[in-house]
DNA sequence: ATCTAATTGTGTATTTACTACAATAATAAT
DNA sequence: ATTATTATTGTAGTAAATACACAATTAGAT
């Protein structure tokens, strides 16, 4: 019995988020054939010797520049024919940064690094589609019962900046008093004297993400939900 | 550069379930070395040509016999290292059946194949221990917004059985009265006519799974939460 | 036949969460 | 200063989740 060539891959979908756009979609044009010229997920082949995180956040900055700090497995699609030379198993992962914390750009197997607007997504290479839209239901499911978010916020910010945050991931509108209720019940959040005010209006407390109640609610599981 | 020969397989996480003896794990016993003679996961390599599911359903009836009707992919697992001899990534997946459906055999790499019950569980090969630990994570998070369970029970069942099954699963007590309740309002299942007695006690009509129902929460989103 | 234990069916308080609305306060633009 | 905009606070009605009580029905023991 011959050794089945199976190749393995790995492919990120960053999401990268700015109060005043929404959500973005990290992307790189391909610079070789096949899709050569077209849009795809950062991604590449995973080495011999390396974890697969290991192979996403090698690949993820060679191709665009970008670091992540949230990284979770999303989903293996291995189906034959996703790529049209040979057998690819691509092991996808989702994460999420602020795109303010980088200057992209585009080596190795990119020709260019971009941030494309969720809703305005070019057509992609290879199964990249289903991938994108299997890690926005998860995002989507995620953010329900799990306070994600936080890596896609500065370190103090408005309430106001995690409601529209919500409101831009589930596409939807969220009652602002009740998840404000709702999220402060929680209790990790910690609210500063500090005010802000962007642009007219009353200005609102700053608040800091408490990651030591976090990290112990994660332990105890959450009982949270939007 | 040469190209990468990492190997790729699959291994199933079988969880079948008995009113009686409650959830219990399907494992095979190796016939070759490595860990020859211990315990795993059912599993092997993937064909060039055949899907990941392909594989699994392959592998899992030629080692043991069963065909699982519900089958979901669960996690990715690819340390290296984690197969002392190569670099083995495992894409696990995991299913549901009703353990009275089917008389185990052992074939293929397999010595033996049986259930155990999930509180007392072998030491196990490799890393399927962390496997199945994630499984069974994944398990009860589901059966909590999605009312998995049907493939565990007969087609018809007294709805004790529905409840000792949440019980048993999220290994809690679950309040009769309120869980018959919050079930019945989701409105996915038929309450017969016939009724039975288990034992002493007053005799429980009947129920049937709705199917047609079922398949229409799926499509616009369950909200249902135990 | 009678009693006991086990199990199901039905119902009702009580508490908690959700939603909507109104009143008030802080700031920016004019 | 006046007005518009947005944030915050409070209140209250509604809905939902939860806890708990009790009657009804049966098998098996005596």
């Amino acid at each position: 019995m011959s050794l089945p060539t199976i190749r393995l891959a790995v492919d990120a979908v960053v999401f990268g988020y700015d109060p005043k756009e929404g959500i973005s979609v990290l992307l790189i044009q391909r610079k070789y054939d096949p899709f050569k010229g077209g849009w795809a997920l950062p991604g590449g082949l995973v080495n011999e010797d390396e974890s697969l995180e290991h192979a996403v956040e090698r690949e993820l900055e060679e191709e665009t520049g970008v670091k992540v700090d949230y990284l979770e497995q999303l989903y293996t699609f291995g189906n034959p024919g996703r790529d049209p030379r040979n057998r690819v198993v691509a092991v996808a992962y989702y994460g999420l940064v602020k795109k303010s914390d980088f200057i992209l750009y585009a080596a190795t197997d990119a020709d260019d690094a971009k941030w494309f607007h969720w809703d305005e997504l070019p057509e992609l290479a290879f199964d990249h589609k289903d991938i994108l839209e299997t890690a926005i239901k998860r995002l989507r499911g995620k953010i329900r019962y799990e306070p994600i978010g936080f890596e896609l916020l500065d370190d103090k910010f408005p309430f106001s900046d995690l409601h529209k945050l919500y409101e831009n991931v589930l596409d939807k509108e969220v009652d602002r008093r009740n998840f404000k209720k709702k999220f402060l019940q929680l209790d990790i959040l910690t609210e500063l004297e500090e005010k802000v005010s962007e642009g007219p209006g009353r200005p609102g407390s700053l608040f800091k993400f408490n990651q030591e109640k976090y990290d112990k609610f994660k332990k105890e599981g959450f009982n949270f939900e939007i």
